[in-house]
DNA sequence: TTGAAAGCGCTAACAA
DNA sequence: TTGTTAGCGCTTTCAA
């Protein structure tokens, strides 16, 4: 006996066991059971009522180490924890749900290492394609990527060299255009409020952009304050409230997200101050949320949901491929002026 | 031949590769990278520098189908926009790392049809256990669970009946504590504003203790709003202004979440409504979100970190068995009135 | 401490 | 339209 037909009786059914309830090959079972080939309406009936009756439910690994073809697209993000992750998500499961093929997340923490892990371990599983957040990975990551022999988008970020294919927006561009709106509205003693970045690449590069931008105009960023875990909405209440403090005389404050921004925007109104008119404020991802808010905080939308269903179609087009088509598609973010940044004389 | 050794440079790599690059068998080879069994400390050298020449990443699939084993857990919520969750799949993540498991997410968005098909996919990559939100599934969803023959931990609820293990809050009783809390506040003039709750069962059983236990006091709901899809924020305050401007004397509004009762909070406070004086306010989740806000949003604590870490101890803890030993965790969600819920004088 | 043989549950390829 | 055979790349088991 060469195979386990004994006593177990709580091993999970096999493709044998539909058979032989069938009267049917088991090669027959496994074309009905992913309707390939032809087989007759009858035995097709048949195989289907006795896969249901058991609860059989195919074995993918045994179906995947055979066909060598694995329908899991691995997708691997920074963090969910941030709303911007959450909704590129939704766009990638959007359009691979018109497809066989099934997004399996992973989140790395903003960490290199934990990045080469997750990698690492989806790559075992041999997935058809990696969609994975930044341009910027460690160098076994990088290597991994490049060797993969799948295609590989790498979403978000589009200032650096793709390992393959890219769908991202220029964070250095979103900086330098968010310094322009600011100081063509008249601003001028400039605050900047962030995360500690050095990790973030997406938000350093925001904030490298935007110094750049400023400095063209002859202009330094005045006061900053930068955060690290907790609540964004509070900590965006507390540095508005240590930078205004100690440099009262700000008329501009550069969040390097909404959430931080919102924070800020709540503070001032509290505070009574005039926004925009004695001071300006400006987010960055153009979240939803912010539509609720007393007032609209200027923004620049992310693309997120669009950066996913790109990602994702690109993926589609190419599975079964050793490569993506090194595609490079660069969004362009909308500025949105709500109601914290607007043209006014100077003092 | 028997295997292909030819001609196609592009093929992954195999244990076969580095078996033949460090001159040990695949047998050694094999025991070497998953740190199994006696190995010479010269062989073990060779055959880590030969894989790590190679750039060799092990196959999961054959691994998983030669030893019967895969340390996947399989995890199903209805959505990750909604902030509860990520928190809870972070509580899950943090316990797994500790562990050779790891988790792989699915998003159902509420759809029972849709959970089924989650459900299934997981299932067919035979995972060390399930952790899944609620407890209501359909009768194919349920079949499945129950016949899985491995772990299963139902979360988030903890009102009715699981398959396996459990571990939750109560909601009926959340929304009857908040009810209590509330009449003896001495507000009576009681607005309720949530979700179409058809599909998210936990909602509505909030909704009906909360129901219940002013039944009891002799009360009933005044005026309801329902809505549906949206920004959340932006639908709190379009949802206050449509049942305030209805039915101006209510005295309370209870809503089905604190993004929600945000929103509310921000309306009324844009209006000039005194609250909690002319009318106190409650959601439910107890966000961190909250602490920003110019007051704080009375609350309940869904206890989403402790669930996740809790459900997967108990999946780590029954790792390879086959089932997770029906332990039923009841967590007790605290009240937080916050600044939006005060006793006062009846009117 | 190392190796050889068998087979996990399925599917590709070919035969009938 | 259906069945047979030979693996997929690894690990288990047993032998050396």
């Amino acid at each position: 006996m060469t195979r386990n037909q004994s006593a177990n009786a709580n091993r999970p059914l096999t493709l044998r066991d539909v058979s032989e309830a069938s009267g049917v090959s088991e090669m027959t079972v496994s074309r009905v059971l992913r309707n390939r080939g032809d087989v007759s309406e009858a035995t097709r009936t048949r195989v289907l009522e006795a896969a249901k009756t058991l609860g059989y439910v195919p074995n993918k690994i045994a179906g995947a180490l055979a066909s060598q073809r694995v329908n899991l697209v691995a997708v691997i993000v920074p963090s969910l924890g941030n709303l911007v992750f959450p909704e590129v998500l939704a766009g990638i499961t959007e359009v691979l749900d018109e497809t066989p093929l099934q997004p399996v997340f992973g989140v790395t923490n903003y960490e290199p290492d934990r990045e080469e892990k997750v990698l690492y371990e989806m790559l075992s599983w041999r997935p058809s394609g990696v969609i994975i957040a930044g341009l910027e990975h460690n160098e076994a990551a990088r290597a991994m990527l490049k060797n993969a022999g799948i295609p590989i988008v790498e979403i978000m970020d589009s200032d650096g060299d793709p390992v393959d294919a890219m769908v991202g927006i220029s964070h250095r561009r979103a900086g330098r255009q968010m310094a322009q709106a600011i100081v063509e509205a008249g601003y001028r003693r400039i605050g900047f409020l962030g995360t500690k970045m050095p990790l973030d690449h997406r938000a350093r590069k925001r904030f490298e952009g935007f110094t750049e931008a400023m400095a063209k105009e002859g202009l330094e960023i005045v006061d900053q304050e930068f955060y690290d875990g907790g609540s964004a909405l509070v900590k965006g209440r507390e540095m508005t409230q240590a930078i205004l403090s100690r440099t009262p005389d700000l008329d501009f404050l550069y969040y390097s997200n909404d959430m931080i921004g919102a924070g800020g925007l709540l503070y001032c109104l509290d505070q009574g101050i005039d926004v925009p008119g004695q001071i300006g404020l400006a987010g960055f991802n153009g979240l939803r949320l912010l539509d609720g808010l007393p007032r609209k905080l200027a923004t620049m939308d992310a693309c997120r949901a669009e950066i996913g269903r790109e990602a994702a179609r690109i993926i589609a087009e190419h599975a079964g491929d050793e490569a993506g088509g090194g595609e490079r598609i660069v969004l362009k973010p909308k500025l949105q002026l709500g109601d914290t940044l607007k043209r006014r004389t100077a003092r």
